[in-house]
This record gives structure tokens, sequence and C-alpha cells, in this order.
DNA sequence: TAAAAAAAATGACAGATATCATGTAAGCGA
DNA sequence: TCGCTTACATGATATCTGTCATTTTTTTTA
């Protein structure tokens, strides 16, 4: 984990519209001047759940899981996230410990805003405070749905939805239907609430009916309209 | 629904501590003014998921459920609302269609306030908008732990947290063990994730091992301490 | 109060998934 | 490059839980 400088707000906001475009210029170089940034490196915790929340994490480049632990080491991944992404924010907004840890998926650089500051920002100003609760009333309501979701429908679909869910938030690379991301099965079966194993097996279903390709641990996906059937998702 | 009238929200906030209670008087004037209170009968939909977000609703005295409506007609209940509670917010705050729908599971008196009014008061006060933050919080963080559970425990402890959730959520009555809710048993089924017949076979071996006692819709609970064993929170 | 409707109990059964076990492949550090 | 560790694939098996069907009980309504 090294630290990493050269990092200015102001074209960070430009470039990745977070959250914190809603700021005015010295709100931002007052951010700037306080915050932390830092290189994370493939599977490296960038915060643990159960830890009082310090502050909030930005992603200027990378891409995160953020997870909770079950009992057994088995962990659900609730959110994944990606360039001009903020996390961390709900504990630090209610003063609590953070719920789910964050790992990085791929080496990321990430800026540490500390609690003080972050709140500071918050409290005065309305409009940030506002586009907070847009976020988490945003951020509820894809739980909710993945809740019920995931307690009424078969691991096929899940995995299905997992697989689109991937490729909406990172994208394609070049060739236009490979998953910008390097994964797991382990945690494709942690997003879809379910086992490597079974995991694995959907997958190599997929494969056969010519729907996805597996390319080590990437995937290429051959067949989209047929993906979305597979998800079953209807809006 | 039948409208009802000499209600105050001044006395209202002041007895059941909704999180009104951070308004000034005149802006209590100002809801009290405008808001809308109606009686809805058991099993009566309050608002219903996928309509345009037209307010909030405030639970002046009674008990609903909060659910959201999967494929093949079963519906997830994602939470449970009593005297004080506000119901509908999320959707209102981010300008959505309602996620779930709102049902009477008795008797209930409920405050309508319009988004307009609900809106104004969240805009011009940064207290209360903090507040807001604050409940979507604790609600986002409830759902995601929730979310991880349902995923990963057995339906049995699943449905003994249900019973534990219900007793906290609406208490006892005078002989101190039996859960203050009449509730259908696949309302429970509903609650812990699972189906009507599995959550009937699971009361009935809890009832066996003399943990609780089913008396028609009501639940007793013998040994709270053996339910607590049974839902294996540990914390 | 009787009849109808809704809810609940209960048994039989099937099947989706988890679990366990073992062999293979891939990645990584020394 | 070798050995070690971590992922992955894959079969066998068990079981939890859902589905279906039927009966009984409770509630509602006329």
């Amino acid at each position: 984990m090294t630290q990493f400088l050269n990092t200015n707000c102001q074209s960070c906001t430009e470039n990745s519209k977070s959250i914190f475009c809603a700021l005015k210029t010295d709100e931002i170089e007052f951010i700037n001047s306080r915050k932390n940034g830092k290189v994370f490196e493939k599977g490296e915790l960038i915060f643990h759940e159960e830890a009082a929340s310090k502050g909030v994490f930005c992603i200027q480049k990378g891409k995160v899981k953020v997870s909770q632990l079950g009992i057994d080491g088995k962990d659900q991944i609730l959110h994944l996230a990606k360039d001009g992404d903020v996390m961390g924010y709900r504990a630090t907004l209610s003063g609590d410990t953070y719920s789910c840890s964050a790992v990085a998926l791929e080496k990321s650089h990430i800026c540490f805003i500390p609690k003080e500051v972050f709140l500071v920002l918050v409290e005065s100003n309305p409009k940030l405070a506002l586009k907070f609760i847009y976020l988490l009333s945003e951020e509820l309501k894809k739980i909710e749905t993945n809740l019920t979701k995931i307690t009424q429908r078969p691991v096929k679909e899940r995995i299905a939805q997992s697989l689109l869910l991937l490729k909406n938030k990172y994208g394609l690379e070049t060739d236009l239907s490979t998953i910008n991301i390097i994964i797991k099965r382990e945690e494709i079966a942690n997003l879809a609430g379910t086992t490597r194993e079974t995991a694995t097996r959907i997958l190599y279903h997929f494969q056969d009916d010519k729907i996805i390709e597996l390319k080590g641990k990437k995937i290429k996906i051959l067949n989209l309209s047929r993906l979305i059937i597979e998800s079953n998702i209807l809006d």
C-alpha cells in the first residue's frame, strides 16, 4: 500500500462525475488538502467491517468489491465499485462501524477523506446532503430488490444476473464482448449468494449453451439476449 | 378507508418520538394544516409499489407491513412499521416510484403528507435532512445484514429471527410472553423468505420443543433464550 | 347459524443446491 | 524452474426445502 501523489480532486471530479461534483471550488480545495491517496494492490483490504468508521474512500481509479462476512467465512458481495465511486459513507454518515469490508479487485488508486472533513462538508452544504440522501435511497432500493430476488429466484437466474451486473458495472473490453474484470468463480458465487461449486457448474452450463465463453478468469458474452432471458429480468 | 379528524401533529410527535420531532413549532403547524389522516382497515393497501410517489405516510397508531412483490405473487416483507414510523420516504426523497407496497396488519390511523410539503421541509431544514440520512443509513444497514443472513442461513434460523423481530418490534402482551401481533403463517414465511408450509412446520417444531406456543394467530414465547439460540445470532 | 371462503395442518414427493471428496490446473515465490 | 499454494473442475451423495395434494380448522359472510 504505497502513497501516491499528484492527484487533484478537481480533475478527478471532472473525469469521473463523482458525487463531489456538487461542491464549490473552495470546498474541493478543502478536500484536496486533507485527503490521502493510496494505491491498493489486488486483494488488499481497504477497510474492514466492524472497524469504527474513520472516513470515506473515493476511488480515483480501480475496481473494488464491498462485502459482508457471513458465519463460516463465506462472504456476500453487496456492492461493486469503480472509478468515481465513494465507499464507507453509510457508516461515516451514521457514526457507525463499517458494516461491510472493501477489498480491491485489481490495483486501485483510492483517496481517503477523514470523517471530520467529510462531515463538515455534508453538514454545511445542504445540496451535498441531498445528494447523499439520493445516493442512499438508490442503494437501498437496489438492495431491497436484490433481497427479494435472491430469496425467490433459482441460482441459475442469479448467476445470469450477476454476469449482467458485472458487464454493466465494468463494461466490455475492446472486443465488445469480454467483461472487463478479472474475477474468481468464488466471487461470482458470493455475488449471486451461492457456492463456488454451483457457480462453476452453472457457468459451464451457460458455456455449453453457447451463451458465454470462459476464458480463464475472464468471461466473454457470446449471446447477450439469451443471457438476459436466463436472468429472467422482465423489467 | 374513513377520514379521521382531531389529530394534531404536535401531540403525535411528542408521543411517538417520530422523526418529525426535529421540527420547530411552525413547521409542525405547517404539516398539521396540510396532512390528511385516514383509517385503514386490516389488510387494506396503503400504497402500492410502482405507483409514483405522492408523499409520505406517518403512522399515528397501527401496524403495517412493507413488502415487495416477487414473480409469482409471493411477496417479501422488507420492513415492519408501527406508531411513529414514517413510510414511503425513500421513494419520495428520490422522486421515484414506491419500490414496496404497504398493507395494514391491523386497523391503523395513518397520516398522509404530500410530497410538496414533505420536500419543502427536508430541503429547508438541514437538521431534518440529516435525520433522514441517518434513517436511510440505518435502514440500509439492516437490509444488507438481512440479505447476507437470508442467503447464508437455514430457514429454521430465519424463522426464529423473524419471531424475535416481531417481538422486538411489536412487544409483548400483558402476560409478558405473547407477541403483540396477529399475524398469518404466510406473513411469517414472507418475512423469513420461505413458504407458508415450511414456516408452519418449523413453528410446530419449535412448539414441540417447548420454545413457543401457538395460540391461533398469536405466538407465545415460552423460552426466549432458546429461541435466541435457535436464531443463531451471535451478537 | 349455515354455507362459503380463507387459512392452516400435514403427508408424500421431487429436485435444486449444498456438502464432501478428489483430482487437475494455474499462479506465485524462492 | 521447482515446489507450494491457491483456484478450479467434477463426480457422488445427502438433505433441505419447495411443490403438490388433501384434509381439517378457522374465519367470514350471507
